[in-house]
DNA sequence: TTTCCCTTATGATTCAAATCATATATATGG
DNA sequence: CCATATATATGATTTGAATCATAAGGGAAA
């Protein structure tokens, strides 16, 4: 599974090998910031990051969370525009980073890597096409369920009884709807028997 | 302008060579449907071809709009899974068609267009982040100002004075915002200056 | 332990877009 | 040309998520 924790998307030997630095953040550290130029291909070692962006009036959206072997900012590199969005660490981090020229000269040898890129690609552009659908449908119940699926089927992990390590207000900033929205639509939810609370957790079946 | 009408993701003569199939399509016909497996790579020769698939209160949403020399469903064949939407002829169109084998022997072969794909993907999941934020804020005016501005610039046409070639109902099933919504705010983007309405349509500055 | 902050929770109110209804203008096909 | 379908237009009404207000639970750190 591409969107796994353990698989990294290049192996950490080929970083070495590239002279890639390794770099150390505190939470709530800006890896790069929105409209910066995009000069750096980025790779989790450790830790969690978040790619969003604020809306004129304050409002966070987040385009994704890249765990342990996920790449991030990617795009920006391959289409030539500067990062769409600002990338926090959202705990301690350790963050992997190749220029620009490195890293395309790495694609040029490796067909295999350019490739899992492009499926990489291919399954982000799927799962925005759905969350873009699902919000246009203004139905809350199914937007927060089929992204709680999609975050367990990209998960690696148990696809029964999965446990959601997202907080409320963290899905809410993933679909634009508000903490207070999906929390009453979360308890629906669980009312319906689409998805388990325990302990103030989501689990999902 | 990779999205320009006139450039060609892969060059005729290329589809030629690799004896790809061209086939014609009437208005409205389908090209293949939501869920097929994806074992054919498409690109659009003459005419207009959309993608998008129906909600359960049969509300369409279009993901995307293909004119000539441009290519759609792609992602399926390099993510490995079925299509995600419907693929029709808007207008009587001429569409080629490779087998998935045949097209990633060619990309193997061709890296600057296997780049030009991953580019093109970049691309598109930049306007889906930027969709995706801006109908999260809820804001019909700022949602249509940024895809009429997002459509005239990957038109590959005159960027001022920029006719936008989609009806109301289409700027509609492109944003989730139903048909009166965007009558009505496209009415008052003009008296707002922020467009032209002549003969009721739509131009961008 | 206490403080502080974040998260979850819940009720009341507001508001804007969806929905419904209907009309007119324009394009298309026979 | 006329008939018909499609696109644009506009007013009235409904509705459900946003917003506002407030509180309680839980975790981390002093």
């Amino acid at each position: 599974m591409l969107e796994s924790g353990l698989d990294m998307i290049i192996p950490k030997e080929l970083l070495i090998e590239k002279k890639a630095h390794f770099l150390e953040y505190q939470k709530d550290d800006y890896i790069f910031l929105e409209d910066d130029p995009s000069v750096f291909y980025f790779q989790v070692i450790s830790g969690t990051v978040k790619m969003s962006s604020y809306s004129e009036s304050g409002q966070e959206f987040i385009q994704g969370i890249f765990k342990a072997g996920q790449s991030f900012g990617e795009p920006a590199i391959f289409g030539d525009f500067p990062y769409p969005n600002n990338a926090i660490a959202t705990e301690a981090s350790e963050v992997a980073r190749l220029p620009k020229d490195v890293f395309y000269h790495l694609l040029q040898e490796n067909f295999e890597i350019h490739k899992k890129f492009t499926a990489l690609f291919s399954h982000r552009l799927r799962y925005k096409a759905i969350l873009l659908k699902e919000i246009s449908s203004y139905c809350p119940d199914h937007v927060i369920m089929t992204l709680l699926k999609y975050l367990r089927d990209n998960s690696g992990k148990e696809k029964t009884n999965y446990y959601v390590p997202y907080t409320r207000q963290q899905i809410a900033d993933m679909t634009g709807l508000r903490v207070e929205t999906v929390i009453r639509t979360v308890k629906q939810l669980q009312k319906e028997g689409k998805l388990d609370i325990r302990e103030h957790k989501i689990y999902i079946h």
